[in-house]
DNA sequence: CAAGTTTCAACCATTTTCGCTCATTATTAC
DNA sequence: GTAATAATGAGCGAAAATGGTTGAAACTTG
């Protein structure tokens, strides 16, 4: 059996099932176990399948076990990104459409990566904004437009999250600084704003320290939601977008912390 | 059995199955190894076919192979980039293929965007390199690969050329130091190198200035080329990997002026 | 936490495949 | 018909892929 052939019914294989035992390899293919470990390897270096000790599987998968912080990986493999993009999209939309129309003709923001704060880039579209972002998706969502001229941090780009992160402790975008800063959250309660992955809290915390105005969007699912990595206090936080499931505890408490609440 | 029939005959067992073995060009060819081999060189050279190790496939899945990163090129359709990756596509396999043979493991090095120099990345994988480039394309060609590291400098990105430029006059990304830059051209002859977009002069000046090694890969066709805007000069070249179609006279040339020729 | 089991990666031997050279055969030109 | 050129076939050394083995690492179980 040839390599290509393999190649194609490793794929297969774990593209249907998700997750594929090495056992289950050596009866399906003919070809000895150092063969395919091999295989596997290749794979695993080209990015295409992930490795596990008895097996291997999906890109995917190994994000949703991220548990439920905004998904960018996902966007790489195809369905569980769109899952997340479908998940509470026309909340999403709406929010990002809200979002989008703070922002004056020609001005220079900051927007972090997130499916949310990419609904944000169809409505970007004619305001001739500056716009400086880490995330790769975010870039790619607005290349294409006219007149919006995108900006990007120097440092390393980190392929799980797709964001540009420097590694050398500085800023990466030393001469910009924008007025406004539109990011997204895995969740955000009394204890801040919080990133399950520990990567995007420190992106996120160097635009932080860029911004003038923070804005955050999330859809009312965010709310006391799972514990994480403090990306920043409500203190730092002066407006927030979300969607009108949103209860009055909740509303009531950011009011008190001082935030501007948008209800899309 | 004729050339012409055998010819044709690959075609169609290739367009079939997409992948066929060189024994089943055995069984169904009647004529030796040794002429199906030639018969498959000729073929691959013109880029009706991609060979590989066992046998020959087809030439479909280019960007496939390669897009299992966030897609940059989709405002790109249509544009002569696309144009100029099938153009001596071959020839520019080889030689991305010789480029990165180049790289020791671990190594740092600079990549500037370009079709030729797109080609090396695939086999880029494994030799865990840290690798800067103002190219979207080399970024979403490498994003994938486990254990290769992808630094982009900070600035603008221009959509045209999908590249990344400071326009502060910086460089973007003063921290890193490379000692091999591998860099494509438009044209190449006694006056240096050419690139026809002044933007990409503009790129390609910066990351001169931070390399140590320079490296041109050009397929033959662009010796001698038209006009354009002069990038650098010969004596700041190292190395030049072009294919065998190269005259005589114009290798001398390049000798005569201490560069280091590498013929694929 | 220790013993036992499973899984894995690295090494080496074997097989397969490839590119090169050279001899032979077919084709063309004169 | 003969010479010259191109195409084909065969053999050989090098490179790549594969298969098997072994010792280390990771996970499990008592």
């Amino acid at each position: 059996m040839h390599a290509t052939v393999r190649e194609k019914l490793i794929l297969k294989l774990i593209g249907d099932k998700g997750f594929v035992a090495f056992e289950e390899f050596e009866r399906e293919i003919r070809a000895s176990p150092a063969t395919i470990r091999r295989d596997l390897e290749k794979l695993a270096i080209a990015g295409k399948i992930k490795r596990i000790r008895g097996g291997a599987k999906e890109i995917a998968s190994s994000s949703a076990e991220m548990s439920n912080g905004v998904n960018f990986n996902a966007h790489l493999t195809g369905t569980p990104f769109y899952e997340n993009i479908e998940k509470n999209r026309s909340q999403k939309e709406a929010i990002g459409k809200a979002a989008a129309s703070l922002c004056s003709k020609g001005e220079g923001v900051m927007i972090d990566g997130g499916s949310t704060t990419l609904q944000m880039c169809p409505h970007l579209a004619g305001l001739e904004l500056q716009v400086l972002t880490n995330s790769l998706h975010i870039v790619s969502a607005l290349i294409g437009q006219q007149g919006t001229r995108v900006l990007v941090p120097s440092g390393a780009v980190f392929p799980e999250q797709n964001i540009i992160l420097s590694v050398f402790g500085d800023p990466g975008m030393p001469r910009f600084h924008a007025p406004k800063l539109f990011m997204g959250a895995a969740s955000i309660g009394e204890k801040g704003l919080m990133q399950a992955d520990i990567v995007l809290v420190a992106a996120e915390r160097r635009l932080l320290a860029q911004s003038e105005e923070v804005i955050i969007l999330v859809d009312a699912t965010k709310f006391g939601g799972p514990s994480g990595n403090v990306v920043c206090e409500l203190d730092e936080i002066d407006t927030i977008i979300t969607d009108s499931r949103i209860t009055d505890k909740t509303a009531k408490m950011f009011e008190n912390a001082g935030i501007k609440l948008i209800i899309v």
